[in-house]
DNA sequence: CTGAAAGCGCTTACAG
DNA sequence: CTGAAAGCGCTTACAG
């Protein structure tokens, strides 16, 4: 069994045109030096076998590496969410450096769009072939990504999307169904009033996520008529001393809350201000496999966390990049993660 | 910016080792004609460099071609629903032949395990690299996937899925998810009795399809706490008189039943048949993306088709063998289709 | 048991 | 504007 010497490469096309194989390499590329009577012959040519570039052979001759930028919050005190993605980025990056792929990693403040836009500028200044990105600031990631389209640097985002950009892919959850199975697993421990209260804490205030996610937390319960009311508050600073100032005045307010639910990875803030105050007949529910949440998790302080595979978004999201570029394979424009539940029993075993 | 030299191939092994890069072939390939001695030198010398082959120029070097076995139902006069997972894989080897890689496709019929055996002893002769099957008939499907296990061929399942065998990776649907979606829709025009009928027209008794869609179909009406009823038939005989005859018969008895629900794509003997009886006012929802599907779609016969891109599942199966076999990248372990859901309206945007 | 050499289909200086 | 030649990291006869 061999391969069939039915395919024509740039040899036949050279062969044919008589020419060189460089001058059709030339034109293949669109490189300058070619009379416009030879090249014309040669496009023909091509056109005519249905020249497909054989792209193994393209990246084993190929010196030109191809350069990568991700664009990511750095991991900080307030959480590690992010050390999961890069992690992925990491071992993407291992797999497929020696195939002339080198990625280059640029990390930003979350509490700081001037951060973002910093590293995006240079970013572009730095000529990458793709880029992957966790848009968390919407108006200056669509400023950004719209700069790369008009350079033609495919860019992917994992972690959360913006609608309506020319994106290769999205590698993230379906955030409206993650907020839904945040409704459903809420239930589970819901009593009489059906009295939830679902907590954003973050500094960003303009966050597809959030939104979205409470849009489907919401939409279960109206889906099942569940009875009962949702009260929500928005933690704008995120340091303890302010989680509990803000939550003790709601709990004041609403004594016959059943349930919180978080709707980002910073639930162990809240979980630590029950623990503290006594209030373990509360249930509650937020994001993210990280160590302090995992921790609130044993003690029963937490009943469940949601997760959506983060190093494996960072893994994806750099191979699909490698995927287009590299290999010239198709990559799906939407890969949603999966919605993982997490509990006590099984956390052990989660692979992130 | 120039890819790094400080990656290490076989002519470092081989210079390491005082041989020739012939012989550090023959020891990673594990061919014979190669000295204890020298055999274990080089392997140290593997691990010690932490040698990681580059596939793009194995392959492209080898004149070794791969080749891979399909086997799907053949196109039948009864459902031509196999023609789309056979033109993505069409699709799938056009892309990949010039690496390479040789496809066969192999038929069996529907109505025959024997015809599966046949041909599924055709393939394991044939000493195939990799196999994409739709594991229709499941003690058949178990034996044949036991034997590739033995042979180490990697194997991938479409369309349905068999737990707990060894495999490369499942692609096709959430069969349990699909038959709740299908109930959600079915919902729509269900007025007081809510009493449906869940139809399953099919000569295969062991398929795995079928009692994951109609839980799930059972499960939403349990999650939802519907009242009314739920009646289900199995029509063994495919043609349209027997189909007739047991649909007549059923309505019969149960002449409140507002709604049907076909689990395959077989829907049209169904729309045919309602439309001959005039029982317009029972609603309709079945599966795929057929003509004839689409004609009584059209009609209003059908009130909603519910498909998983059968077309994408040929291709995605092949390209999982490609990915994993040439170009050693890893693969996930189940890729579920989205569940879209046709109406009359969108039906002409569909892409299969 | 081992090695020299040709070649896979491209790209890339370099020379003219 | 064009071509000859070397090379990417492997594999494969072939010769010894």
């Amino acid at each position: 069994m061999e391969k069939d010497n039915t395919y024509f490469g740039v040899k036949e096309i050279a062969r044919r045109a008589n020419v060189s194989i460089a001058t059709v390499d030339r034109v293949i590329h669109n490189r300058t030096g070619v009379s416009e009577k030879t090249k014309k012959k040669i496009i023909e040519i091509i056109k005519e076998l249905d020249y497909q570039p054989n792209i193994l052979a393209s990246r084993l001759a190929s010196k030109k590496i191809i350069s990568l930028a991700v664009l990511i919050p750095r991991v900080s005190e307030e959480t590690d969410f992010w050390e999961a993605p890069l992690k992925g980025v990491v071992r993407a990056e291992a797999e497929i450096r020696k195939y002339g792929v080198l990625v280059k990693t640029f990390f930003f403040d979350l509490n700081s769009e001037k951060s973002f836009n910093e590293q995006a500028a240079l970013i572009l200044d730095g000529h990458f072939q793709g880029v992957l990105l966790s848009p968390s600031f919407i108006e200056e990631s669509r400023q950004f990504v719209q700069a790369c389209h008009k350079h033609k640097i495919p860019f992917t985002f994992i972690d959360s999307d913006i609608p309506g950009q020319d994106k290769l892919c999205y590698i993230g959850p379906h955030l409206f169904q993650s907020g839904y199975v945040g409704a459903r697993l809420l239930t589970y421990r819901l009593k009489e009033n059906h009295k939830v209260l679902v907590v954003n804490i973050s500094k960003e205030i303009d966050n597809y996520n959030y939104p979205q996610i409470e849009e489907g937390f919401r939409a279960y319960f109206k889906d099942h008529n569940l009875p009962g009311e949702i009260i929500r508050i928005d933690i704008k600073d995120t340091d303890s001393l302010s989680v509990t100032r803000d939550l003790t005045q709601v709990l004041h307010k609403h004594n016959d809350i059943e349930a919180i639910f978080v709707t980002n990875s910073r639930v162990f803030s809240v979980a630590s201000f029950l623990e503290k105050s006594n209030r373990t007949d509360i249930s509650l529910i937020g994001y993210d496999f990280l160590k302090e949440n995992i921790e609130f998790l044993k003690k029963g302080l937490i009943d469940f966390l949601i997760c959506h595979k983060p190093e494996e978004q960072g893994y994806r999201g750099l191979m699909a990049l490698y995927q287009t570029l590299v290999l010239g394979a198709p990559v799906d424009k939407v890969h949603f993660m999966p919605i993982d539940i997490i509990t006590k029993e099984n956390q052990a075993f989660y692979q992130n």
